[in-house]
DNA sequence: AAAAGCCCCTGGATGC
DNA sequence: TGCATCCAGGGGCTTT
């Protein structure tokens, strides 16, 4: 394993704690990366820019630049962390329990596209919040894995305008989000992510989503739906985008 | 407890 | 061509 420039936090003593390990298992939740060891767990996020790239033993990756951080090295293969804006991360910690990764990963809301993505648990979050639905949808802490473009995806799909606030909802319009958010998801998965600048998948292929967006990034475009000029909103520091005539308060 | 703002960082696109 | 400005798939931390 090697290491360059630090990430998010400083890579610490990586080498040390990785030297002779074996990863068990890999799992994912919210958008960090569990690498199960057989003692330990690393913690990998991808922040904004973040990318990886793996070649099997014996097929050699090109030479390192500068943006790649940090390199697993196994007997199988090796794992490379490229990520030019540096928002990514790689965590040793000994266990889930730490405190390290309760900070990080205690916080986390539901899976959306588990079974444990409950309606009534969904809805009851969101009429805790006052904040707008939007941002409490990429917050977190209610569902996760719900990123700038998808929030504002499943809330067109949703019909349901990203300045309402959260506790406004009712439960059929909260059903008919979850189900958005779902669909929208699995769609994004199957077409391999959004791929607006740098993005790639560990085999190196671009995603395709934002492709389909309906209202991503097409601020003044007619809405594929309706006609009406997709209108595009800040709400903390991050860019909205939906249809005044398609999406209700 | 929850909301709102700030900040981390680099690079590409745009405008003068 | 050169420089300034704005914007970008996230999310932790601090302040209100």
């Amino acid at each position: 394993m090697q290491m360059r420039k630090p990430l998010r936090w400083p890579l610490g003593c990586l080498p040390e704690q990785l030297a002779g390990r074996t990863v068990q298992g890999v799992r994912r939740r919210g958008k960090y990366l569990l690498l199960d060891l057989d003692q330990g767990l690393l913690l990998v996020h991808l922040g904004m820019s973040g990318s990886l790239s793996y070649a099997p033993q014996g097929r050699a990756l090109p030479p390192p630049g500068i943006h790649d951080h940090f390199e697993l090295v196994t007997t199988l293969g090796t794992l490379r962390l490229n990520d030019p804006r540096r928002f990514g991360a790689v965590i040793f910690t000994d266990s889930e329990d730490t405190a390290v990764a309760r900070k990080l990963l205690g916080r986390l809301g539901m899976e959306p596209l588990s079974d444990d993505f409950d309606l009534s648990a969904f809805h009851g979050g969101l009429k805790r919040r006052s904040a707008p639905i939007k941002q409490v949808l990429l917050a977190g802490d209610l569902v996760v894995g719900v990123g700038n473009i998808y929030a504002s995806e499943a809330l067109f799909r949703a019909g349901i305008r990203p300045t309402l606030r959260a506790s406004k909802l009712s439960l059929p319009r909260a059903a008919r989000l979850r189900e958005a958010v779902r669909t929208v998801l699995a769609r994004a998965v199957e077409q391999g992510g959004s791929t607006l600048r740098d993005f790639s998948s560990a085999d190196g292929q671009a995603g395709h989503f934002q492709l389909e967006a309906m209202v991503y990034g097409r601020a003044g475009q007619p809405c594929k739906v309706c006609g009406t000029a997709v209108k595009n909103i800040r709400q903390g520091q991050r860019s909205t985008f939906f249809c005044s005539k398609c999406q209700k308060m």
